[in-house]
DNA sequence: GTGAAAGCGCTAACAT
DNA sequence: ATGTTAGCGCTTTCAC
């Protein structure tokens, strides 16, 4: 590399201070139209490049934001990232990467890692679970503009960005219903997860509506995996062999059922039908193709880095709660329609 | 956020010269063990965050690496980043995201916004494409420490970590031949991909051994994707229907083509045997379960980390090229073994 | 072992 | 419309 070009050579060049460069690059409104333009060509021509690092000592702001992620094989929040990336490149920031695949107990560490860089704020792109809110709390008490996806903590009033999960298990249900089911299975994600209580609502919700009892012997817990959903649909057709349809609250969990079913012997959707959740790519092309609820995720990951911005640049902006809606996508798990 | 404790706070309170406070945080040996103990206590007690700012600033090394990315859906990649992250935090490292996935032409904008950041390296983890090497020449030359994943760079000398693709093909090819296969379909990546190239090498290969004749007629080109899959077996079924095993150089194309097969009525494995590539989680669960070649990806990541930093350390270090090994995963879809 | 001085490359605040 | 002065919070260099 060679010698680096700063604000003095390019001023010096232009016969100006460099604060007036300063000014040229920063667009501030106070530069005569004949030195900017003059300005502007030094730089091209000597190549300079403003030092973010320089910039942001003087400035105390970084246009850096932390971004905390879990998992990669999760789709929905690998999904939330390109979204997040995108908006986030559009508004001129950048997202410093930091994934607690492996060990969650880390992330105080990590979080702290990342306020000494003067991240301007953090978006939480990963599950909450029990037990980790201690360290967020203290973000937000720091005063640490903070925007989650997915994520709730009860207590603190914080702006999230999820996608409606009871009208996402609603519609899901629903889609069975009036296929005419009434003994309609769940596999559902671990207990704990908000997602899971809300997506299960919305399935007693239909239930309810349509005047169907609900039975709590129906619903099994699955583990979002592939395998959790082979599992659990094995315990479910032991428990309820009569069960004609399935609602798996993901897509994973779905095909993981699909094989159990298989492997019974039933066939698909005559003996059992099926709605996932998620439209990965593969539900398109499960045997047969799985009907499921898609979720806006790049659009959530927008969404909440564009509030975060807005939070970085309002600190005192009132902390909101957006809900995005899911739509239905029928393939032949529930019969072609 | 409350003020900002700086290196001069907590020198003030230990009774002695910023500098000293400097020297403990830097682990620097020539502190007194009783002023080094004083200083982390106090260093504890205020709070006190150094900051990587200003340490960036006076010390030009950022202790941050770009990361540039194509396409999250990509399992390879994604992979590859998971491994990079671990490696990175292992030694204090973050990653700048930087994805390109809506538009690559706007790669060398956002590489200029990333040296301007003062990254101390940049890890490209994304395919290599036609026609797009001019502005990454321009970086190698620039000084940049620069490593690749998969990425080859005809002319320049380059560090790159990839996977041995030539034996993954090798691999996928003699495992059908050794099931009595002659007749061996190939549904490839795009054409310009050495990674496609390479796997058709391995196959090539495999069959010359065997003294099977090569065949250009039982290859078609897909694009990695399920639809990909489906149509260009669609297209090898026409074209040479005795065929009775299958190579799709993906995974998603292989479950495509096996969506094709089932629509032709084909039985799988025992009309046609397949095997494809990545042994993505999908693999184990589609119907029937498939066979597939698993890649080290996380390793690529973490190798490619790994010698980031060294060149890092040192810019005179040799470029080298790395070759991981491939591992055949044997499942249903070509004969349960 | 420790401290003082200088400066990294910028922006902020005030002056002109 | 432009220049001057003072830092931002650290590390580097050199002195003691």
């Amino acid at each position: 590399m060679e010698k680096k070009v700063t604000i003095r050579d390019v001023a010096a060049a232009a016969g100006v201070s460099h604060q007036t460069v300063s000014r040229v690059i920063n667009d501030r409104p106070d530069v005569a139209d004949e030195t900017r333009r003059r300005v502007w060509q030094l730089i091209e021509e000597l190549g300079y490049q403003p030092s973010a690092i320089a910039r942001g000592l003087a400035s105390k702001r970084t246009y850096t934001l932390g971004l905390i992620t879990a998992d990669f094989s999760d789709y929905f929040f690998t999904q939330v990232i390109v979204g997040a990336e995108v908006e986030a490149r559009k508004r001129g920031y950048f997202f410093m990467l930091c994934s607690t695949e492996r060990n969650l107990a880390d992330e105080p560490e990590y979080l702290k890692l990342l306020t000494e860089r003067q991240v301007d704020g953090i978006l939480f792109a990963r599950p909450s679970t029990e037990d980790d809110s201690r360290h967020i709390v203290s973000l937000i008490q720091q005063g640490v503009p903070l925007v989650t996806t997915a994520y709730w903590l009860s207590g603190e009033k914080l702006t999230v960005v999820d996608v409606d999960n009871v009208d996402g298990g609603l519609q899901a249900t629903e889609c069975l219903i009036e296929l005419g089911h009434r003994k309609i299975g769940v596999v559902t994600g671990p207990g704990g997860w908000k997602s899971v209580n809300d997506r299960t609502e919305g399935y007693r919700f239909a239930l309810e509506r349509a005047g169907i009892p609900f039975d709590g012997s129906l619903i099994e817990h699955g583990d979002w995996s592939y395998q959790g959903g082979y599992e659990a649909m094995g315990r479910l057709l032991a428990k309820a062999p009569k069960i004609t349809a399935l609602f798996a609250q993901n897509d994973q969990m779905a095909i993981g059922a699909m094989r159990a079913l298989y492997e019974a012997g039933r066939k698909i959707p005559d003996d059992v039908a099926i709605v996932g959740y998620d439209d990965v790519p593969a539900a398109a092309y499960s045997q047969p193709p799985l009907t499921t609820i898609r979720q806006p995720m790049q659009q959530v990951g927008e969404v909440a880095t564009r509030l975060l911005i807005e939070l970085i640049n309002d600190p005192d902006a009132e902390r909101k709660e957006v809900l995005l809606k899911t739509e239905l996508i029928r393939r032949q798990t529930c019969g072609s329609s």
